[in-house]
DNA sequence: CCTTATCAGTACCGTACGGTACGGTTCTGT
DNA sequence: ACAGAACCGTACCGTACGGTACTGATAAGG
C-alpha cells in the first residue's frame, strides 16, 4: 500500500483499522479475527473485505497506518553546538527506545515475525522496513549534520548509525519481543539514552576517529 | 521442562521432535500441526500426546531439545595473553552470529515471539531465555577473565556484557527475523565480528577506561 | 501358543476461522 | 421524494486444526 492509497482512507476505515490494532496489542495475532475486527469496530465483515481484500491486506493496512503515523525527527537546520547536538542524539536515542518499546509497536513486529517464514505476504516485513526508514534516515541525517560540523567522524554512515543503534537497543528489542518482564522498563530510558550516547562519542568523536574506523 | 526431564527423552522422542523442527524450519508455526508432525515423524497423533501432553507441551519440548544441543565456549583457564584474549571474544562473537542466524535459531525465537503475547504457555520464552543464559554466561566468564588479567575494565560485568552484545548484533537480530533478505550474510560474520570486537576495546580496554564508564 | 503392552494409522468430533451472501437500514445525490 | 450506493448485522459454508477413540499390527514375556 502506497503513501497515495494511504491518504485514502476514510476516517472511518481509519477507526477500523485503530479497532483492529487494539485488539492486536491487547491478544496477539489470535485475537486478530475477522469477526472480531467487525465486532470490535461495528463494522461488517462484508466492508473489511471491501476496503481492505482479505485479512493479509488488513493486516497490511494496519502496518502502513501506524507506520504513517511515526514521524522521524526534523533537523531544524539551525545553528548547533557540539552540546546541542549530543542532546539531539541523546533525544533520539530516548525516542527510539520509547518507540520499540510501545504497545503497539511490539505487537506489530510480533505480527510481522509471525508472517515472516510464510513465502506469501512478506508485505508485512517490508511495510514494518517502511516504518523504521524513516527513523533511520532522520538519524542519518542527524549524523550527517553532526559530521559536517566536526562533532563527529566517520567514512561509511551506514556503519555509524547501526553502531549508534547497536548501543542504544543492544538485546532490548528481541528481549521485549519475547516478553520478558525486565526488559521494558520506562524509567531507565533517560539513563539508557545517556551512556549509548557516551559511548558513541568515545567511539566517534571527531578526536577518537582513528580508533573505531580502521580495520 | 527440567533438564532431568530432558535426559528422559527416548532416541525415538528425539527423533520425532528432529522432524517437527524441520517442519517448523520449513513452513513456519502454520506448518507446526499435530497431525503434520505424525506424519513427517511416522508416528500416531496418540504418541504425540501420550509424550508431550499437547501442542503446547510439544513445542516447550522442542525449544527444551534445541537448547540442549546450543553447548556454551568453555574457558579453558589456560594462560591468555592480550592477543589469546582478543581472539577469544573474536571466536564468541562469530559463534554468536552463527547461532543467532541459524534457521533452527530463528524458527524458535518466530515460534516463541508468536507465544509472547498469549498469557499462558509463557513457558516459550522462558525456555528461549534459558538457552541464551548458557551463551550469556559463557560470555561472562570470558570478559571476568580478561578483566582479571588487565586487558579490559569494567565495575559492571551486566553492563560491558550487553554493550559487547549490543556491538556485535546490532539490529541483526531483529532483521534477520523478519526475514529480511540482506540480514543473513554469512560471508561477513568474519568482518562483523572483527569490528565489534574492536569497537568493544576501544570502549573497556584497560587504557580507556575512563571514557567508557564515567556517567 | 497365549497374553499384554506399545504404537502406527485412521476415523471421528467439536470448534473456530476465513470468506461470501443476503436482508434491512441509513445516507447521498438529484 | 426517489433511486442508488454504502453499510451493518447475521446467517451460512467450507476447511482446517486440536484432541480423542478405535483398530490392527508387532513384539516381548511367560
Amino acid at each position: 500500500m502506497t503513501e497515495a492509497e494511504q491518504d485514502r482512507l476514510t476516517p472511518r476505515q481509519r477507526a477500523v483499522l485503530e479497532r483492529a490494532l487494539e485488539l492486536l496489542v491487547a491478544g496477539g495475532e489470535r485475537a486478530l479475527t475477522t469477526a472480531g475486527v467487525a465486532r470490535a469496530a461495528s463494522c461488517s465483515k462484508e466492508s473489511l473485505y471491501k476496503w481492505f481484500g482479505d485479512r493479509d491486506g488488513l493486516m497490511a493496512a494496519m502496518i502502513a497506518y501506524q507506520a504513517s503515523k511515526v514521524r522521524g525527527f526534523a533537523d531544524d537546520g539551525g545553528p548547533m553546538d557540539r552540546e546541542r547536538f549530543r542532546a539531539h542524539l541523546v533525544g533520539f536515542a530516548q525516542d527510539l527506545l520509547e518507540v520499540l518499546g510501545g504497545d503497539v509497536s511490539l505487537a506489530l513486529n510480533r505480527l510481522a515475525i509471525g508472517q515472516a517464514s510464510r513465502e506469501k505476504s512478506r508485505l508485512g516485513q517490508l511495510l514494518v522496513a517502511q516504518g523504521r526508514r524513516r527513523v533511520d534516515q532522520s538519524a542519518r541525517a542527524l549524523l550527517e549534520a553532526g559530521r559536517k560540523r566536526g562533532f563527529i567522524h566517520y567514512t561509511d554512515a551506514d556503519e555509524a548509525y547501526r553502531t549508534l543503534y547497536g548501543l542504544i537497543v543492544r538485546d532490548l528489542h528481541v528481549r521485549m519481543l519475547l516478553g520478558e518482564e525486565g526488559a521494558r522498563r520506562p524509567e531507565k530510558i533517560a539513563a539508557l539514552a545517556e551512556r549509548a550516547v557516551k559511548q558513541f562519542f568515545a567511539l566517534y568523536g571527531a578526536r577518537q576517529k582513528e580508533r573505531a574506523e580502521t580495520a
